[in-house]
DNA sequence: CCATGTTACCTTACTAAGTAAGCCGTACTT
DNA sequence: AAGTACGGCTTACTTAGTAAGGTAACATGG
């Protein structure tokens, strides 16, 4: 049924996207690859080695949606708005992350982006030291959050039309379910008062920390620039 | 050869992460596992109901391991020394962060663990709506950090007497062969800079930014206390 | 204009992994 | 002593990655 207008490494990546995007990772196989593109499994290995490769590939084009901060710009508002674009690339594509950490091979965008972002910390007066430390810590709390929010995050099933069977359950609230029954013996006290007064009140949203704790770690590379130019 | 004194549930889940710290998460099937058990495959299923019970517990089991914040104490020491501790505990088992993501159903030990750090948290002077921020921001930056550690896999040091295996291989001199190819070009220029000129000397530690980084995070944490108290 | 090669795709089949189904011996209960 | 439940075994089905090799359409050079 798809284009059939031949395939090509890039449609492989761009399938592989779509469909880690609509189903999952774990969905991501080759033959839902290759029907996807409207082609016989063993097709894809004509334009591309192994599905390593189309991984790597998936990775680094979530890489290249990435806004880049530019060398030379004020460099908190600069890598501000890269932080903030690299969690809304994660959360457009929660499977990257998980990818992510087992890549070895990093593609150009990948390799473009840690270029984009070292030169902006060292124009931004960061010395060698100092930017490998910001470096660390500025996306340490980026992947990490992401991560969390990928952990809390309950969407198995996407609301792709596919034909697969039918899978959309109460998770969330077959999963609070499940924690009532150990929370309940008074054991996690504090795990209680947390959930019950704070985290499923109303107005609550994880995401919400993510703003507070990216200017708190901005203001802390700010402290470590000063500290390491004195 | 293995002890062959009765498998038991604990027995798997204790076998399944001497696997995976062993030969790394690819390696733990249920095959593999029943042969460090010196069992046939499917005897595992009478003490397991499939395989996800296995990785539940494996992190659960690796939660376990942390060393817990203990409530009403100094709240600053006592976070930093759990940050260490989950960190650490992450080094030894690099399989049970791309568990953690995925798992959806928290064991004791996990439970335990944040309860401990929430009521550290709520001891130390933090209003609910700042514990919420502190507890992400916190986690953030050591689950990022240990993320980023395990993508880079060079575990440069820790300095325990382990007796875990030799592991020593040029896989850093591959890697940085593999990019010299590319970085040659003249592209990526602040990248050049960085690892020639920092990352690749004598001296140099991934791991040392740990340290910065938390110190950094936990001063932003007083900050954010006190502004919630005030 | 045909033989030859190249490209892009297909069919078959092998291997590894999770696990459903059901058999059997041992040991403890009654 | 007989029954029964437990713990382990064997077989076999399904899904996934991919090795091996086949084929049709088009390009090219003699």
């Amino acid at each position: 049924m798809p284009p059939r207008t031949g395939v090509t490494r890039d449609r492989v990546v761009e399938a592989a996207v779509r469909v880690a995007d609509a189903s999952g990772a774990g969905a991501l196989t080759m033959r839902a690859l290759a029907e996807a593109l409207g082609v016989a499994p063993m097709s894809l290995y004509h334009h591309v080695p192994n599905k390593e490769a189309i991984l790597d590939a998936a990775v680094d084009a979530v890489f290249a949606e990435v806004d880049l901060p530019v060398v030379g710009a004020p460099w908190r508002a600069e890598l501000r708005r890269r932080a903030a674009s690299v969690r809304a690339a994660l959360v457009r594509h929660p499977w990257a992350l998980a990818l992510m950490e087992s890549r070895r091979n990093p593609g150009p965008a990948t390799l473009a982006h840690h270029d984009a972002v070292l030169g902006t910390f060292r124009a931004g007066g960061f010395s060698l030291a100092a930017t490998a430390h910001a470096y660390a810590l500025l996306d340490a709390f980026v992947y990490g959050f992401a991560l969390q929010e990928a952990t809390l995050a309950f969407r198995d099933s996407a609301g792709g039309p596919g034909p697969s069977g039918a899978e959309g359950r109460p998770d969330v609230a077959a999963a609070a379910d499940g924690l009532a029954e150990v929370l309940g013996g008074g054991a996690y006290p504090h795990l209680v008062e947390f959930v019950g007064q704070h985290a499923l009140q109303p107005g609550y949203s994880f995401a919400a920390s993510f703003e507070v704790g990216l200017d708190l770690v901005l203001d802390g590379l700010e402290r470590l620039r000063a500290r390491g130019a004195g």
